[in-house]
DNA sequence: ACACACTGTTTACGGAATAAACAGTCTTAG
DNA sequence: CTAAGACTGTTTATTCCGTAAACAGTGTGT
């Protein structure tokens, strides 16, 4: 037998972990928690974590409700390995590239997109911080990229807390929508119009000035990615947060590294290569700037050929 | 009777708008939605939306589990409207106090403070934005907050997206402890302690050597909050960001606003602009990697000059 | 060869949401 | 004033859920 990690390790974790003890003797296994798995993340995929009831993963395999209890203690241990199996670890492109912020970002985006994959992981209930080897290896991606900040731990984890819950909360948005419009059979358009509709008749200039002045601004037909800009906003936080605290202005709690960066900025190729970035970032304005401008003359032209609306 | 808002609004939330039609035939009504919801709510209160069924709230009321059905169309709407109610709105103080800042911390902390009384509204599905009253309210609140800064209304929906999503990730994950801490009738230090020591014996150097230091760091046995941290942070990027949009020093980086336009992106001129962003972007990218690595160098040779410290 | 650990199956139980039919109650149109 | 019928809370029944318990086969180690 494999040995036994913890004795007070959920059997779920210990099976996640691969550690679980597999039988010698008896009949051979006509299945495997792979299979089972496999075939709920199936079911939960096109119907909804609602969907995966034990009878119906063990349909989908084609034996009996009751057999799956051979390999899973419980329902709530299949789900905990789906979420693991759903969640998969960070590609090798997202733990290598860039900076402490693009890597962050490219987390967010990889996650996010895992999320819209399957969107019934967003479904299962949290408690505590997952300890499960894919979780684990997220979480590591994220501190390794913040390796290169002198923040301490504590501040690395809080920062990985921010870009995890981004795409938690954008996944659970965006799913949100996604569903609805399964459900509905209707497109993410059609749904933001008849949603501003009903708020329209619903939010009324008196009870809610500010909100209704929003509605009349359009603002909930825009199609920009919220999520994008507040998963930026707090990035740009962290990096003013350590430029702050590295050069002294700021004091940190319970921080022993004191890193001096104005150390540093009278160093000749440093300056330099600062002064590039600078150049680099004009260069990146200007870029925006036109391609502002060109969306603008772009749609200006749609919009005299097709007149209407 | 009262006048039937829109023919395709949902019955669940003309209720929760008060313009639900009410009978006048028939026998006197024995009991109210609102007195449901309550029970429903105390129950949730005392043992978890799971323990929430009609028959329990029925049987709190002296009644038969299908009385509710003449009250309430489905167990759907009766959870909306628990919602609503646990929700609340936000109260005068939050919504008056200090500078946009101040009052978006204000809204956080007392949206959380609803999520940590109520713990099962977070495991309420979220689709779309919830069209009741109260959330309305606390959207106009934060809304009205940023009015002061010349934010455009769609970059004001954005910014208290990242609050709500701040405070409900918090209430999750917090809300998550809290449960098992009841569950297992512990506090909450020896959760962290047992899952640290489980984190211990699961997470090896070798797989995941950043989050294996974290946890040598006693990151995990941290008991600073990094939520309030990840909020500052994301609020400060938005006060950079307001900075640097309102002196019209730098242009509003609106590229987030209309990137992905599907109705222009073939127009020849705009999609040369758009390569010509990724261009300088990619630019930029290289040049923020160069001046890190000057700066390492830097340091490295300061410290060769001051060998230790 | 045989004990028995282990397999997948059958049967059974309690609880869930809610559809349908029902008898009693109150309003209102005639 | 009366009767239609809208509306009340109740009863009964259906379908689906997770899973406990008992069961007859199957393969291994002694």
């Amino acid at each position: 037998m494999t040995d036994a990690v913890e004795p007070e390790l959920p059997r779920g974790i210990a099976l996640a972990w691969g550690v679980a003890a597999n039988p010698q003797r008896g009949p051979k296994r006509e299945m495997s928690v792979e299979r089972i798995v496999e075939a709920a993340v199936d079911i939960a995929d096109a119907e909804g974590l609602g969907a995966v009831s034990m009878a119906a993963v063990a349909a989908r395999l084609g034996f009996t409700p009751m057999s799956l209890y051979r390999y899973v203690n419980a329902k709530e241990d299949l789900i905990l390995l789906m979420q693991e199996e759903a969640t998969g670890a960070p590609s090798e492109a997202t733990r290598t590239a860039g900076g402490w912020r693009e890597r962050l970002e490219a987390l967010y985006r990889e996650q996010l997109q895992h999320y819209l994959t399957h969107p019934w992981v967003l479904d299962i209930p949290i408690s505590g911080v997952p300890a499960t080897p894919n979780s684990a290896a997220w979480m590591d991606a994220g501190l390794s990229a913040l390796a290169e900040t002198d923040l301490t731990y504590t501040e690395r984890l809080a920062v990985m807390l921010l870009v995890t819950g981004t795409a938690h909360w954008a996944g659970t948005i965006l799913a949100g929508y996604a569903r609805v419009e399964r459900e509905r059979g209707v497109d993410g358009q059609a749904i933001s119009r008849s949603e501003d509709a009903m708020f329209r008749t619903l939010i009324t200039a008196d009870a809610y000035p500010e909100l209704r002045a929003a509605i009349e601004a359009g603002a909930f037909l825009d199609e920009s990615d919220p999520f994008s800009f507040a998963l930026a906003r707090g990035l740009e936080g962290v990096s003013d947060y350590i430029a702050a605290t590295g050069d002294g202005r700021r004091e940190r709690p319970q921080s022993w590294v004191e890193r001096d960066d104005a150390d540093i900025a009278d160093d000749k190729k440093f300056r330099e290569a600062r002064k590039a970035v600078r150049d680099a970032e004009k260069v990146l304005r200007d870029a925006h700037k036109l391609e502002r401008q060109a969306a603008r003359e772009a749609r200006d032209r749609r919009a005299r050929q097709r007149p209407e609306m």
